[in-house]
DNA sequence: TTTTAGCACTCATTAAATTAGAGTGCTAAT
DNA sequence: ATTAGCACTCTAATTTAATGAGTGCTAAAA
């Protein structure tokens, strides 16, 4: 009724039936990935009303930007404006939680797995439930809390740091030195670097922090600084990574959608899932909400804009420490998609937390 | 002049001529990647034939099973046969050993990176410089001599059992124990682990060997069965994997093949590419002769029929320990690419020992 | 005022027809 | 043994035509 008087026409631009036949043509458009028409919905979804209201009302779709036109005689299909409204009105409503029925796979990978394989099975797991390609990022490091560093001598002038962290992540270097330490020597450095470094969130192992113990142990233990040094720089390393590593699944099915039979729309997709580097600032620009998605040109990348997104948090011990997530076309099954993401992360984090205790 | 005399025919079916066509046909194809005519052949390259005698000639070849013809008006394509012959009798001849640059190469990767680095990374440089798709294989567990193995202790009930060995390679696994372990006991199993398995070559390390030492083990030490069980399960585990792992790189070059632009012939090789445990015995199938090739069905994957892999194996210490190779179109620039692969897996050799050493 | 039937018009897709040209194989001359 | 000449073949590209899904507009009906 308000929506009648004129004045109001902005705040509720999209009444029930705009809305209702703004699902119809994404649900449709969904399935057949084609332009729908007027008659197709008079036919398939009993809207009560005949095609030509219909096409009226996709007019005005269209010119509130909920849809679009391919060209002049074609039905139309929904723009990222009208997939975000469908989303965010429509899909997230009928979301259910997690069914029970997970608890199967849980035992299954029960404690047999590293962290890594974990990792990337649920990827696959991901993208064999949803038909699209998956992304997980390992447990950010800064999250975690070290565990256990040990540093052991391999024979000859080498030796071999161990870095554990409590999110189950093993890190080791080899690290080449010029001097023999003795087994006093390095008993005393693993006892002081335990000291000094385990049990602290690795976020609160600061540069200044590390250069100041590495001073202290400097001045109470007598060999050459350059040990020292070595030794620190490699932990460092470890500690501020570049980039967090990125799994991929499921590659292949994006062969599966018709909108990428065109090559070069394909080639420029794959080339840009093999830089690890930019699938790592993708996944990592998420933020660290339960789940987000990005619809088509949301993403920010010029060779995506055809593309969605639809990432979810992991959590170890309460903490944000992962993504795992789906990159598929625009034209999404966001219901299925939402709900495996959700499913899973959810199992990945307590996957992970499982094998990691 | 023997081949003249009808009795010898056999012995040398082809002469000299045929042979530079042959190569012709092949090299014009490699570029071109169409079915090459009599004509082209006569202009581009300076046979001293006229077109009629060169379209003879193609007649015999094909005979003989070195050409093929699409169909009756085109030109013609190799066949496996023909690029086989190309590949045995002409262009292994013409490659000289790997240039002296590469040393610079050598020194950029110097000792900053892990083993798992330098394997991707140089399957990386591969595929950049020949621009096709390619495989490295970890080096064989098996090939490798035991470095080190120690068992750690972490906050509550969880080992950490690490093994090094002599290729770099460092494993580790988390294993969850009911019991707690005094540090002498710690100790002592390290100290028993170290003597019984160090420097001994995995290949060596058989099941019934393990099982003695494990036995022995327990009978010297008092603590449950259950924990030296695990123990042991866990570094069996690791000396008899199933698959070695593979890296790919540069998948995405397949799409610059014309032969590719075929999806379904694409999402074919993708998804084969896809499986690990395919490429896994694919590229352990090979020899461990220095460099093998196989063209065209000879790889024996259905799926792979026009596909011709280039597979070098790479050594530590004299023993060939991976392999590292090539995938690309049969209609494939041999001579570069053997070269290409001849120098890294030289170089991947040189530089993981420079790693581990 | 809203809805709907009717109709002319648009435009992409598909199929069919046509053309162009590269290449062959054969024959007869060199 | 080689080559020029020529008829023939077959693909790939181009053009043309046909199809049909879908629209927007108008005028009548609710």
């Amino acid at each position: 009724m308000s929506a009648k008087n004129g004045v109001k026409i902005m705040v509720e631009e999209i009444d029930a039936r705009k809305k209702k036949i703004l699902q119809a043509v994404i649900q449709e458009h969904i399935i057949s990935a084609s332009p729908i028409g007027s008659r197709t919905l008079a036919k398939k979804y009993n809207l009560d009303v005949s095609p030509a209201t219909i096409r009226n009302e996709m007019a005005d779709l269209e010119e509130l930007g909920y849809l679009e036109q391919p060209h002049t005689s074609a039905g139309r299909i929904p723009s990222d404006k009208g997939y975000r409204f469908y989303v965010d009105t429509i899909v997230k409503k009928n979301i259910n939680p997690a069914p029970s029925s997970i608890q199967k796979i849980e035992h299954i990978y029960d404690d047999m797995k590293s962290v890594q394989d974990i990792i990337s099975g649920m990827g696959k797991m991901l993208s064999n439930m949803t038909h699209y390609t998956s992304l997980v990022s390992e447990p950010k490091i800064q999250e975690s809390r070290l565990r256990k560093v040990q540093i052991m001598e391999l024979e000859d002038n080498s030796l071999l740091i161990i870095l554990v962290t409590d999110t189950g992540m093993v890190n080791n270097k080899i690290v080449k030195v010029q001097e023999k330490l003795s087994n006093k020597k390095l008993a005393y450095i693993n006892k002081f670097l335990s000291d000094k470094l385990e049990n602290k969130f690795l976020s609160s192992l600061t540069a200044e922090y590390l250069t100041r113990v590495e001073k202290e142990l400097l001045s109470r233990i007598d060999i050459s600084a350059e040990i020292i040094k070595q030794i620190y720089s490699e932990i460092e390393d470890v500690f501020e990574p570049e980039d967090v590593k990125v799994y991929l699944g499921g590659t292949s099915y994006i062969l599966e959608q018709p909108e990428f039979n065109d090559i070069e729309r394909l080639k420029k997709v794959l080339k840009l899932l093999e830089q690890e580097d930019i699938l790592s600032s993708l996944i990592s620009d998420f933020s660290d909400s339960d789940l987000e998605i990005r619809i088509g040109q949301e993403n920010g990348i010029e060779d995506m804009q055809n593309c969605s997104l639809v990432v979810a948090t992991y959590y170890l011990a309460n903490r944000a420490v992962g993504k795992i997530g789906v990159i598929g076309p625009t034209r999404m099954e966001y219901s299925k998609v939402i709900l495996s993401v959700d499913i899973i992360s959810d199992l990945l984090g307590k996957l992970i937390s499982k094998a990691s205790r």
